[in-house]
DNA sequence: CGGCCTATTGAACCGGGTCAAGGTATGTGG
DNA sequence: CCACATACCTTGACCCGGTTCAATAGGCCG
């Protein structure tokens, strides 16, 4: 029995469009791993040799420059794909943020596989697609929105993202209360701001009786509609 | 005999992997478009009904918010497809930036087409995946860069893209002398800035001898080691 | 309790936005 | 052919939002 039958994200992940003998046999190129918050799997600019589905935890994937600065290009969640498929350089850092578990393959492996089954390289295009549009929209924000804007706008992303850890069915409403994922260097690295801007931001929200910092990762949306108005 | 076979873009757009029979099938679901600059073939919101390869000219992608803020979120050079396959609202609008002909499908049609042909969904893939690499190293820009930063790897970017127009052949080395296919306000849309600011930036570069300016849309680079070192 | 890490707060600065005034091409009609 | 209009670009002065630098405050674990 292939490890995949108790995989939790098995019908979120690309494999759900594979019959149980595909799955099989996919199982049988790729490999678990676990890895804790802060452990990079993929570094930026070296010839793409691993791709993985998402099992469990969050992963970031990240750019940088030469002198430091650093930007947070997607993030990761559960029955997500991350790797460069077909043959490229990986032009992104993938990084763990929590302890994550993660569904390995071997590049070259995947690759093959993929070209031998054209429904996963569609389900891959789909999702592929939907990223494409989610990461222009993300643009917009980077490029034109106040920093009141992108935290606001961040926050309202969050609290629908985070509905039902590792379960992001569609149609669940978006939850009032949850634990933020990221610290606030990260939540800076995301907006394109620096921590003390974040920061300020959050107290002025707080202070405004928007939203409630129970601790410092916890965030209770108090007035959504008054968090709408303040994403633009 | 079917209008792509003398097609310019026909051995570089996605086509390019179908054979003359499928080719041929291809062409009786499509159409060719002409547009005017500033014509929209697309807009942001609607439900998803065309997708197109570009023939000819030069196309944008772009949201705005509410407020009337507009950033251009990609461009579309010839053989590039454009549109949103499979199903899902269009997130943003194209329109033509230049005099362009576009080769045009009913996105159902196409669907069905490509779901048909797994070769063109590959290679469909393969693009989408590409260009997401692109668009994430460009979030980088927007959300890190400084004015003097983004001005100068546009300018670069520009000199490596306008190489033989309508080619995008690799390898070919970078033009130093290039008409810019934007107005002012297009590259501010772009890179997230003013026009003034866009205008200064050009000045200044143009004032320490790394750039020339002839005219209003032609740029020569002057010294491209300086505007590398400008681009940060 | 003390050490360490992260987050908050404060003060000063500055890059780029905003507003406003010219400049420079192109076209249009007298 | 010139006067004028229009669209686009450049330049200047000012100002503000967000960064920078620096100090303080909380959590958490030894």
């Amino acid at each position: 029995m292939s490890s995949c039958d108790t995989c939790v994200v098995r019908n979120r992940a690309i494999c759900a469009v594979l019959d149980s003998k595909e799955v099989e046999a996919l199982n049988g190129i790729g490999r678990r791993r676990n890895l804790e918050a802060g452990e990079a799997l993929i570094w930026e600019g070296e010839e793409s040799v691993l791709v993985a589905n998402v099992i469990e935890g969050m992963l970031k994937l990240s750019t940088g420059t030469e002198d430091g600065r650093e930007q947070i290009v997607g993030v990761a969640y559960p029955s997500d794909f991350i790797g460069r498929p077909f043959g490229a350089r990986t032009s992104h850092s993938v990084t763990a943020l929590t302890d994550a578990r993660v569904c390995l393959f071997a590049r070259k492996d995947f690759d093959r596989f993929a070209g031998e089954h054209p429904a996963l390289e569609q389900k891959l295009l789909r999702r592929t697609l939907a990223e494409l549009d989610r990461t222009r929209d993300w643009m917009l924000l980077l490029a034109r929105k106040s920093a009141e804007e992108k935290v606001a706008t961040f926050l309202l992303e969050m609290s629908s993202r985070l509905v039902e850890p590792g379960c992001e069915a569609p149609g669940d409403k978006p939850l009032d209360r949850f634990d933020l994922p990221f610290s606030r260097q990260q939540i800076g690295d995301i907006l394109g701001l620096t921590i003390e801007t974040v920061s300020r931001q959050m107290t002025r929200l707080k202070r405004d009786g928007v939203i409630g910092l129970p601790n410092r990762r916890a965030v209770e949306i108090l007035d959504r509609q008054a968090l709408e108005a303040s994403a633009g």
